[in-house]
DNA sequence: CTGCTTTTTTACCATTTGGTAAAGTGACGA
DNA sequence: TCGTCACTTTACCAAATGGTAAAAAAGCAG
């Protein structure tokens, strides 16, 4: 079920791995820039530093590429969403994911972007993904934080809304990249502000 | 200095007025929802309901189609900022900004994508708006917003953030609604209740 | 070294895409 | 009614783009 070529039982010989890597990178970089339909396959052979032929004898097409980037995203993209403890201290977990988000925000800026311009652009090859991995995931968590304000541990508001803030304010840093940057001049590390500003509108709404 | 055509001292004609309006409105739908380099001369042709050559006619090319929607846009954008009144009671006026941009992105969330997938991938073709038109609005508006904390109005926090954060949740909406309408199934009018939501979340940060 | 497999390159191709030239059509004032 | 100007269509084109076939080169087990 691979969209990768020669994914036989064959165990991938050293060469297969570090080129196939080369190539994500490269896709990642330039995926993450254009968006799908303004990537080109040239592009991304000249950043990875093969040819056009060579990239197609690794992947069946431009869209298995993309397809491959976005399944590898997935895994590590809801993984600050899974580690919140339901049976954690509520204030503490939900500023924790926040933290956890605003680092992923730093660390990995272009899985940030690949991820907005797939759904910016309609999620045409990703809607699966969403439905079968995030929707799934989002419904517990939104319940577990529905069941701590019940509890009276947190102040009550809507926790859908309340996650919405959460994604939108973090991935907002690596999105807007482009613009914070024009605003903030000369600003070595603004999303170590992010954290403080954060975490503070975070605490004020949520403490009971 | 305009980028269309025969836009010389003559006024347009009726037919020049109609057919610009159907190709700008057009070129907003696909530019939208494909980016610049994802989005075509044909589609857009298509949807305006004229031929390629017809749109050729009105403008000089697929780039002046894009900067004059650019163009447009900022004009509207920075509107809800600029009517954010120095004199008014601050957490007010935060607060009906922040409703003023709720509203666009349930009003016109294609403008928003349009900013959005300029933004994402660099600015390449607004970044001298950012600079001249926003950046000077914004460096203003941060200031009032910094002179009411230290008048003790509203609490302390990072103006710049402050801002961020509003447009982050506030766009968010019209942005990630592919997302969005995945996570909220059935829901008629999900910006309903992100408009209460928002209002808690900047009223608890604020309130002094 | 030898023969076999894996990897890479060269030379293409069909389609799409932004754009143009020029002929044709229509509206409208003199 | 006629000529002029504004608008539209038809027929193209060159470049870019995703992709392929097949030869050449590089690894590598024996």
């Amino acid at each position: 079920m691979s969209v990768e070529k020669t994914a036989t039982a064959k165990k991938p010989s050293r060469i297969q791995l570090r080129n196939r890597k080369k190539i994500l990178d490269a896709a990642l970089e330039v995926f993450s820039q254009h968006g799908y339909r303004g990537a080109t396959l040239d592009q991304i052979a000249e950043h990875a530093g093969l040819s056009k032929p060579n990239i197609l004898y690794y992947f069946d097409g431009k869209e298995a590429i993309h397809v491959t980037l976005l399944n590898k995203l997935m895994e590590n993209w809801l993984d600050p969403l899974h580690e919140m403890n339901p049976n954690g201290d509520p204030l503490e977990e939900i500023c924790a994911y926040v933290r956890r988000k605003t680092e992923m925000s730093r660390e990995f800026p272009r899985e940030s972007r690949l991820f907005a311009n797939e759904i910016l652009q309609g999620a045409p090859r990703m809607a699966p993904h969403l439905e079968t991995g995030l929707k799934p995931l989002f419904d517990e968590k939104t319940a577990v934080i529905q069941g701590w304000m019940d509890a009276g541990k947190i102040n009550r508001v809507d926790p859908r809304h309340l996650v919405f803030s959460i994604w939108a304010t973090t991935q907002h840093y690596a999105d807007f990249e482009a613009q914070v940057s024009v605003l903030t001049p000369g600003e070595k590390d603004i999303i170590q502000g992010a954290e403080t500003y954060l975490d503070t509108l975070f605490r004020k709404l949520l403490a009971p």
